[in-house]
DNA sequence: GGAATAAATTGACCATGGTCACTTTGCAAG
DNA sequence: CTTGCAAAGTGACCATGGTCAATTTATTCC
């Protein structure tokens, strides 16, 4: 009764997801293309979407993909600094919140997505579980809300860096949503 | 070297909006399709997008129109009834989220949303003062960044109460969702 | 090997959002 | 009134995401 895989279909799964992935790192996540993507792997449309229900769901594993978080923080500092990355993904493209607005709720929707921002939130509840034990952030609520709240406003800070206009302004902004988040943070994790 | 605009075209934009809001409700924002918006206006598709960008701007005005907070808390129970409403309307449908995610960020993109988000954090940020000098919340972070994290948390709970599946799972994730961010609420202004 | 069944793939086709060169309408000055 | 110009509106057309009945390829069992 279980579905039983064949390679030949996770290998083309995984040449559709890498050539997406190439183009995206080149033009853009907003510049990807499904028959781009269907005629850079060599398959038919079909057989893109006999692998994914939707465009957004190619994306979605691109994303989860570039979305990691190296645990290992005992102060907020390095926590906010560990963070770092994970807004820097996110604030990059405007799909990318898209996607993570999309998925990061419904389990089951997103797979790829949910299990990435799963492994996050746990990981992030380790680090602060720690902390907390060590006296560098409140202790009241538990870890995982402390995490989920954080992440929380990861994602706010990271809606608030996109803009519509190009490199210097659009650095501002990012710049003021980093500052944002960092405050967001500093407040909700002090003691 | 002002605009000037024609009293044809704001009828021709708000009877755009009002069959499109009729057309929402009745079946949801997920069916929403432009060649129906224009036909039942009785307008071309080029005048539809001559009034609007894109589809997603006319719908952030339809969600703007739902998103009111009434102001007047002292407390942060009553606070908390007070967001129920925005809430509700966020976690209604997933286009909400969508829209809010695009829209939340960059000033000048969403107009309508723009100014109904930078309303409700304005009204949110007075309430939150009050409470700060009343002692009801904490006083540490200054009332708009108390009303910024707010607001992350109502997007991000809104995310968490989507699901793909129907009534009765859907109720109990809103509930959950709701917890949550009851919950969240709770730590954030917390003395 | 050769059915028989299931998995994977195909590509013509459709739905829908969005564009743009052109037409029509409103308005102000002569 | 008419002429000129800008605002508003039009609809054929295009781009692209997504569907599905039909076809090809793998696997299992005898």
């Amino acid at each position: 009764m279980t579905k039983l895989v064949q390679s030949r279909s996770v290998a083309t799964r995984r040449r559709l997801i890498d050539v997406a992935d190439a183009i995206a790192r080149e033009a853009g996540l907003a510049a990807l293309r499904a028959d781009a993507v269907v005629a850079a792997a060599g398959v038919a449309k079909g057989t893109f979407f006999s692998h994914f229900p939707d465009k957004d769901h190619l994306i979605a594993v691109l994303v989860a993909e570039r979305l990691t978080y190296r645990p290992g923080a005992r102060d907020v500092d390095a926590l906010v600094a560990a963070l770092m990355p994970v807004f820097d993904v996110m604030a990059a493209e405007p799909e990318v919140i898209a996607v993570l607005a999309r998925f990061s709720g419904a389990e089951g929707s997103g797979a790829a997505l949910d299990l990435a921002i799963c492994d996050i939130l746990t990981d992030l509840a380790g680090d602060l579980g720690q902390m907390q034990a060590l006296g560098a952030v409140r202790s009241e609520p538990d870890a995982l809300t402390l995490a989920e709240g954080l992440f929380s406003f990861l994602m706010y800070a990271a809606g608030r860096a996109q803009c519509s206009l190009m490199s210097e302004e659009h650095a501002a902004r990012q710049n003021d949503a980093r500052a944002l988040l960092i405050r967001l943070i500093g407040n909700w994790l002090s003691p």
